[in-house]
DNA sequence: GGCAAACGCTCAGCAGGCTGAACAACTGCC
DNA sequence: GGCAGTTGTTCAGCCTGCTGAGCGTTTGCC
């Protein structure tokens, strides 16, 4: 009861936008879990790992690259930290930064997530569009963060 | 530095489709806070109400509606029962089931959220083609939790 | 009737978002 | 030089996801 599929497909019609991207993210990102367990990584890791692959950024400036607050990416650098993935050390010229640096075994890593990547998203070819669909997402990031 | 529009942009595009999706269904949840806040609500907690108009449901089955483990739905109905949006009894006919009920108050917020909904997703203007946007999020949706 | 299995929910604990507040280091201006 | 303000990070605390485990209730089969 109330499980037929019709109704269920009417159900999420209704929904608002948002909770439909949200959904979608997580389907999408889970299907990844298992690959990124694997490697020791999480999601937000893997990205920060990306922003760190042509050398040395302090936090803030990772932070601002992965759309994410301070406080967020201080949490995710301290695991990376603790999982080895990179190396904490503070600027000699400014002394309040701390700048992050990915390890060989961070590189190796992400490495490998990243030819995973391509072979998990096969379930985005349900998307008919896929390239206009990923402009689609990234002009909505674009409208959300400009006038602000 | 590395703040110039085309390499924020050019760094946008290589990201996996999933970390573009959980970041435009932040900032586009976002833009609702503020409302959801003054009416003492939450997101998680909306899209429960949302599924408690049409009547009383178990509290699995409210999970299944909405996407999510039992134990996250438990969590938020224990705030919308805080709150007093929804009231808890147990099932007479299968003392196991918590049945869930909007109360007036619930149904009212309810009411002013869903009209604010509509506007506070202006800014899905940026999307060319929303409908055909949001049906390939629904497709997207649909093809994760079918085969699995 | 009785016992094992399935079911519905909660507890514990982790990750990842967020805000607000604290704190040290730097900058700028007098 | 010194003090106020800004900047970079962290701490505390909240919400929402998740998994794994536990506990009471119901079901089903002998």
């Amino acid at each position: 009861m109330s499980h037929r599929p019709d109704q269920v497909r009417a159900d999420i019609d209704s929904w608002p936008t948002g909770r439909l991207l949200s959904v979608a993210a997580r389907v999408v990102e889970s299907r990844f879990d298992e690959v990124l367990n694997g490697l020791g990584l999480t999601h937000a890791g893997l990205i920060a790992l990306h922003h760190l692959a042509d050398g040395p950024r302090a936090q803030r400036e990772l932070a601002t690259l992965c759309k994410v607050t301070d406080q967020t990416m201080s949490r995710t650098i301290e695991r990376l930290d603790r999982s080895g993935h990179v190396t904490r050390g503070s600027d000699a010229r400014d002394r309040r930064r701390t700048l992050v640096e990915i390890t060989p075994t961070g590189r190796d890593v992400l490495t490998a997530a990243r030819r995973e990547e391509q072979e998990s998203e096969a379930l985005l070819g349900a998307v008919d569009d896929y390239d206009h669909f990923r402009r689609q997402l990234i002009v909505l990031i674009a409208a959300a963060t400009a006038h602000r």
